[in-house]
RNA sequence: GGCGAGUUGGCGGAGUGGUGACGCAGCGGAUUGCAAAUCCGUGUACACGAGUUCGAUUCUCGUACUCGCCUCCA
């Protein structure tokens, strides 16, 4: 079998995958907090894990791989938009879920095995913190129930950080029922107007980090092989899972692998939108940008680094895609993935290598085939946008323009023929002289109207 | 202030302790009436300074710069 190795941040070494059961693979992804359209720099964890599950999937066989990405649907960034938009909870996120599978969809990234919401788990979590409660790892205070930093020795080895480091150079707002400044609330109590359920402590709702170690646990149990998420969740956010899980189950096998991707920049800058160069997949979408272009742009770096948005990089990608495809037409699959793709991709999910090979295949149109869809490339679903444009009554117009320009040929007269030649590119026609004679595809800008004057 | 990541040719972007990926652009050639398309060829790149080594872009230390996180954020 092919041997996959991962980056994990936790030992910052490159770690062989070896699931916890043979043979089969688990893996968790932070999902979104549902209360608006995902912008670029969310999409780019979701093509990046969705490329690591296709990859294993290839590996270990579709069936022994269970991907859980999760919904997080109870959060006060979603109680502020009901507020302040007067609708229901339920109709944001209901709504919000929809675009992001719409949208993540277009980019051709698979949904995942399970993708639990925080909802619907709210008794798992409750049943987590009292778990920790019994253990010394938390404490009730005012409603609250928090997690004690200091009960954990090994709190802050995810992300290598050092609590009285941290407190010391930290803008740390302590709430007075704290009994450190870093303690965290595993549960806090709601009002009237904010969404609870019953708990030991009250009406209350699950703090952000629980859903995440409570769900995993639900669906995989206390062990599971991959963690992934961007690496602003390293800090506090993975590092207070993994926290409430080890100190739940003794043990800090929640997950073998930790990885986090590098966050987008756009044209070299933060993304931000006071800077007004953030944006949604809908709104690339939307000013025509495929989403098999985005896909391609977010793999092309690897996942760890940086990755810097720019228009450029955005037509070199439709350009590079539009070339496959027009080698791949009509041709069958490879039976298998080329190894030089598989082996890129095993080595820590190297997908600008993958891309590499994968120009190394266009003398091989199969082979290429098979390896762009390994990457989630060039399939039907996607490929709308590459699609020629509609012909429509010109024709016949541009088949008696290439005989005109043959006659002009002929007849050495090449002012007329070399205007022609010009009218077509102008027009979008692109016109190939072959030994066999001339052959015509349209551009993608083709306009016919730019034919008229040319008869 | 703390922690982390990054710095590769015109641009993008892999990788490696010893023969300079790959793509785009450029340049030269073939082809063409001229072009387009195609094909062939073409680049003394690894932030800087030390160190280790027979040899470093690749390892170590330091410096500079960029970015991220430390507060909701992928």
């Amino acid at each position: 079998m092919t041997k996959i190795v991962l980056h994990d941040t936790k030992t910052k070494l490159k770690k062989p995958l070896e699931p916890v059961v043979p043979g089969k693979v688990g893996m968790y992804v932070c999902g979104p907090t549902v209360y608006d359209r995902a912008h670029i720099g969310n999409a780019r964890p979701v093509v990046v894990f969705d490329t690591l599950y296709r990859l294993l999937r290839q590996v270990y066989g579709t069936d022994n791989v269970t991907y859980v990405r999760n919904f997080t649907d109870v959060d006060d960034k979603i109680n502020a938009r009901a507020a302040e938009s007067g609708r229901s909870i339920s109709d944001i996120t209901e709504e919000t879920i929809g675009w992001y599978l719409d949208d993540m969809g277009a980019m051709g990234a698979l949904e995942p095995d399970e993708a639990p919401r925080a909802t619907q788990s709210i008794d798992a979590m409750i049943k987590m913190t009292e778990e920790l409660i019994a253990k010394g790892h938390a404490y009730a205070a005012e409603g609250h129930v928090l997690f004690s930093v200091k009960s954990d020795p090994e709190y802050g080895s995810l992300s290598h950080r050092n609590v009285d480091d941290m407190i010391a150079g930290a803008r740390i707002e302590v709430a007075p029922y704290k009994r450190d400044a870093m303690d965290f609330v595993l549960w806090k109590p709601s009002d009237a107007d904010t969404p609870g359920w019953d708990s030991p402590w009250g009406r209350g709702r699950p703090g952000w980090h629980i859903e995440c170690s409570a769900m995993a646990r639900e669906v995989f149990g206390e062990r599971f092989d991959i963690h992934g998420g961007g690496n602003d969740l390293m800090f506090p956010h993975h590092e207070n899972e993994a926290a409430q899980s080890r100190c739940a189950h003794g043990h800090d096998g929640m997950a073998s692998i930790w990885m986090h991707n590098g966050m987008l920049q756009v044209e070299g800058a933060k993304m931000s939108k006071s800077l007004g160069n953030f944006f949604t997949v809908k709104d690339l979408l939307d000013k025509g940008i495929p989403g098999e272009v985005i896909r391609f742009v977010l793999l092309s770096t690897h996942y760890r680094a940086p990755l810097d948005w720019t228009e450029r990089g955005v037509s070199e990608a439709e350009k590079t895609l539009r070339k496959w495809r027009t080698l791949t037409v009509g041709i069958e699959p490879a039976a298998t993935v080329p190894p030089s793709v598989i082996a890129a991709l095993s080595d820590d999910l190297n997908t600008a290598g993958a891309i590499a090979a994968l120009h190394g295949l266009t003398g091989d149109p199969a082979g290429l085939l098979a390896g762009a869809s390994m990457l989630g490339f060039l399939s039907d679903a996607l490929g709308e946008w590459a699609d020629a444009p509609e012909v429509g009554d010109a024709g016949a117009m541009i088949e008696a323009l290439i005989a005109a320009r043959t006659e002009a040929r002929k007849a050495k007269d090449f002012a007329r023929s070399d205007a022609i030649r010009d009218g077509f590119a102008a027009a979008g026609v692109i016109v190939k002289d072959t030994a066999d004679g001339a052959t015509w595809e349209l551009a993608p800008d083709f306009d016919p109207a730019k034919l008229e004057g040319l008869v």
